[in-house]
RNA sequence: GGCGACGUAGCCAAGUGGUAAGGCGAGGGUCUGCAAAACCCUUAUUCAGCGGUUCGAAUCCGCUCGUCGCCUCCA
């Protein structure tokens, strides 16, 4: 497949071509959790959308080298620590494990590299040393900070005038020092009781900024080919690792930043006030899908806000269904004769349409609609009988396929597998009663229909016979 | 106050100059002993409102109304 895949770069806001450094290669860094908390629905979606980049980059041709760091090391942590009367890293295990269950849970698939920023302090050290060294970052009582004055080309990603938008602004009581309100902090001079790691500057810890820079450089290069983040990460946090990593290696430190919108619930931005802030278990324990769930985030564009509620979750349960029913179907069908030409130009027709979806700036619903518009046609051909030698694993390859991006068309590979193997018994009482209904003993059937819908095992009556399946 | 995004049928959501994709829901039909399920068909003369540009606008421009976000930790 070679259609050209083109990604709106947050970095001159606008649609672009997208050109790896390495032809072939797409090195990507996502700025993962800070793991003081349960991640939400909200930061799953940015992670689900990180997840359909890597596999569309994937299904267009790249090999893909992703990282996502951990923060475990911050305020938060600290704080979290500090309370629980616990190790940093015995606070913060438990928040990285539930972290990456719930991305399992979404079938986001597991990215090269998960560096914790507490286990590549000396890289950090090492890109504040070349800063300080180059005269972009200054010491001050054990800290060192960087200094935007120095930095000319500050504010190119957001597009802030920062002399309008911080002047004034309050000084947090732990960045005195600071020779200026708008400069941000590379290293934090240690305070009593606070974890710490020898620098040349002292004991402390790295600023958040700097973990991300020092970490996605170490691994990646200092040139890499995207960046991803959550759209408020954009000021300051994305503005702040340009700044750093540019000042110290003199290269472009990014090639295209990917930012994706917010989640919702109930058009209004999830907060604990509100009560309306979920979290992955919360909704697996009103028994609600995480398939549902992974569907609804890559039905809405990632650039456009997702409004969350429980009826649109059910919208998105609904058209799993009807691909699932048309998959069970055509498990039921029989071939018989030729292989439908119709069915091999929908085939055909659906991989091209969904590459050049998903080549237009990750545009799932176009991707989907092409889904459906293929359900439509092999449904119609079940219909007609029209199902010939060859056509079934043509269809299921060709749902593989596009599967393999979307992680969320195949039930089977979402089903718990709970429950021991009655099939067998299943299809005899099946067969019992379509004898009860041959003889019109609809007394009988009935019962057998009603003890089957009891188990969970719903019945449909067809021309071409019973078939069931489990609700 | 500065910067920005958005407003498309009951709901979700594509489309960014050529005459409204798709999904859910709803209504009708087919099938059935009756059902259920499923499948098929139908479902926006219209894109928040008002002006303007244009042969032509949901798409471009202006204004108004509304929603949301960033500017401070934040996916």
């Amino acid at each position: 497949m070679t259609t050209e895949l083109v990604l709106f770069n947050t970095l001159g806001r606008k649609l672009e071509p997208f050109r790896s450094q390495v032809p072939g290669e797409a090195r990507i860094y996502t700025c993962g959790p800070t793991v003081y908390n349960e991640v939400h629905i909200g930061n799953l979606r940015t992670f689900a959308f990180q997840d359909l980049l890597r596999r569309s980059l994937r299904h267009l041709g790249y090999r893909v080298v992703q990282a996502m760091n951990l923060t475990d090391v911050d305020d938060k942590t600290i704080q979290g620590a500090h309370q629980a009367g616990v190790s940093l890293a015995e606070y913060t295990e438990p928040f990285i494990r539930t972290f990456l269950r719930d991305l399992e849970t979404l079938h986001v698939e597991r990215v090269e590299h998960f560096p914790k920023a507490t286990e590549h302090i000396p890289p950090m050290i090492r890109l504040i040393e070349t800063l300080v060294a180059k005269g972009y970052a200054y010491v001050s009582d054990g800290s060192v900070f960087f200094s935007i004055a120095k930095d000319p080309d500050y504010g190119r990603l957001s597009g802030f005038d920062l002399d309008q938008a911080r002047r004034g602004e309050r000084v947090a009581a732990d960045e005195y020092g600071k020779e200026d309100v708008r400069d941000f902090v590379l290293w934090k001079a240690v305070k009593p009781g606070e974890p710490a790691w020898d620098s040349p500057w002292g004991s402390g810890r790295p600023g958040w900024h700097v973990e991300c820079s020092a970490m996605s450089m170490e691994i990646l290069g200092e040139t890499f080919d995207l960046h991803c983040g959550g759209v408020d990460l954009i000021f300051p946090h994305h503005e702040n690792e340009i700044a750093q990593s540019e000042s110290a290696t003199g290269k472009p430190f990014v090639r295209t930043w990917l930012h994706s919108e917010h989640l919702l619930v109930d058009g209004q931005k999830m907060s604990k006030s509100l009560g309306n802030q979920y979290t992955l278990p919360d909704l697996l324990a009103r028994g609600l899908s995480a398939r549902a769930l992974r569907y609804l985030f890559l039905s809405v564009h990632y650039r456009q806000k997702l409004n969350f509620t429980f009826e649109s979750l059910d919208g998105a349960a609904g058209a799993l269904r009807r691909v699932d029913e048309m998959r069970f179907r055509l498990l039921h069908a029989e071939e018989k004769g030729a292989p439908d030409p119709h069915l091999a130009e929908a085939a055909d027709r659906l991989r091209r349409d969904f590459a050049a979806g998903l080549a237009d700036d990750l545009n799932v619903a176009v991707a989907l609609a092409a889904v459906f518009a293929f359900v439509k046609e092999v449904n119609v051909a079940i219909e007609e009988g029209r199902i010939g030698q060859g056509d079934k694993p043509r269809v299921v390859d060709t749902l593989a396929d596009v599967d393999r991006v979307l992680g969320v068309l195949d039930a089977m590979a979402w089903d718990t597998g709970a429950g021991e193997d009655d099939s067998a018994e299943i299809e005899r009482l099946i067969k019992e009663r379509n004898d009860a209904r041959q003889r019109r003993d609809f007394a009988a059937s009935d019962r057998i229909r009603g003890e089957l819908a009891a188990r969970g095992i719903a019945l449909e009556d067809t021309p071409q016979g019973t078939r069931w399946k489990r609700k």
